[in-house]
DNA sequence: AAATCTATACTTAGACT
DNA sequence: GAGTCTAAGTATAGATT
């Protein structure tokens, strides 16, 4: 099986096709109660689908999400450097998220006891602020549509 | 055309069609050049996909993009998938952070208390739970392990 | 580009392994 | 669950409008 060189004839069949393909994805989904999404660019990148689900979004948020529950296969060689940056920010707001709840589970401790339990007080407050900014464009983050 | 009610008929064209429609996606992807994505999710949630492109992801990419009208909004046109999880990790945990730390400023106001010592376990600390978790695969993570 | 027609190839339900 | 077989139904290439 080869990609079909005539234009023509590469067009009537890709109209047949999707056609076929389309009604295929539906009755898989309709007959089997799964849930189908299908995506198809043409060579002149017009866009066609088809959902089971009430929107296309869904079923890909449903994706991400599955890919999300599987962590065993991802190897952190395909990260680009884009990636990497984002996920040291991860890295760096858990940390402060970390330091913060402690801090505040002090405070409230503090509030209720009178005097600071008598641990071994490691770091100072400021600390915080030495948690260097990692520069990631958070503007992106919308996506969603 | 009905879903099919008894479970092991269901089971049995559910894998079979299933499998002709991938074939059938992969034959459109080829003879007409187009670039196709498949997603299926079986009644139990299993999930089973086919890509023309090198990867799922890829084709979620460009469909993602294509969806994104306005050139107005400066829009990431080569935002993945992965980033796109990750940065809704950073604003989940930006969000957090933000709500921590009003928190802790209220505390400390509050009380008039020294500034606490760090170290000790956070605990009671987790009325913040209306802030959802999003699931980001964060084993990721490189360099800090 | 899309609709119709038709011969043929392909897919598939059901039964069985 | 997956592979095989077969009859019957379906999809589709190519021609035509």
């Amino acid at each position: 099986m080869r990609r079909i060189e005539d234009t023509t004839r590469r067009q009537v069949t890709f109209s047949k096709r999707r056609k076929g393909l389309l009604k295929k994805a539906s009755e898989l989904s309709v007959l089997c109660d799964a849930e189908v999404a299908l995506l198809v660019f043409s060579p002149r990148g017009r866009f066609f689908h088809f959902a089971s689900a009430p929107s296309l979004e869904g079923t890909i948020d449903r994706y991400i999400s599955h890919t999300q529950e599987a962590p065993a296969n991802k190897k952190p060689r395909e990260l680009t450097v884009k990636q990497k940056k984002l996920m040291d920010k991860i890295s760096q707001l858990q940390q402060q998220e970390k330091i913060l709840s402690e801090e505040n589970a002090l405070l409230l401790d503090q509030g209720k006891v009178q005097h600071a339990p008598i641990g071994a007080p490691a770091r100072e407050m400021n600390q915080n602020q030495h948690v260097q900014d990692i520069d990631v464009d958070t503007e992106l983050v919308i996506g969603r549509r």
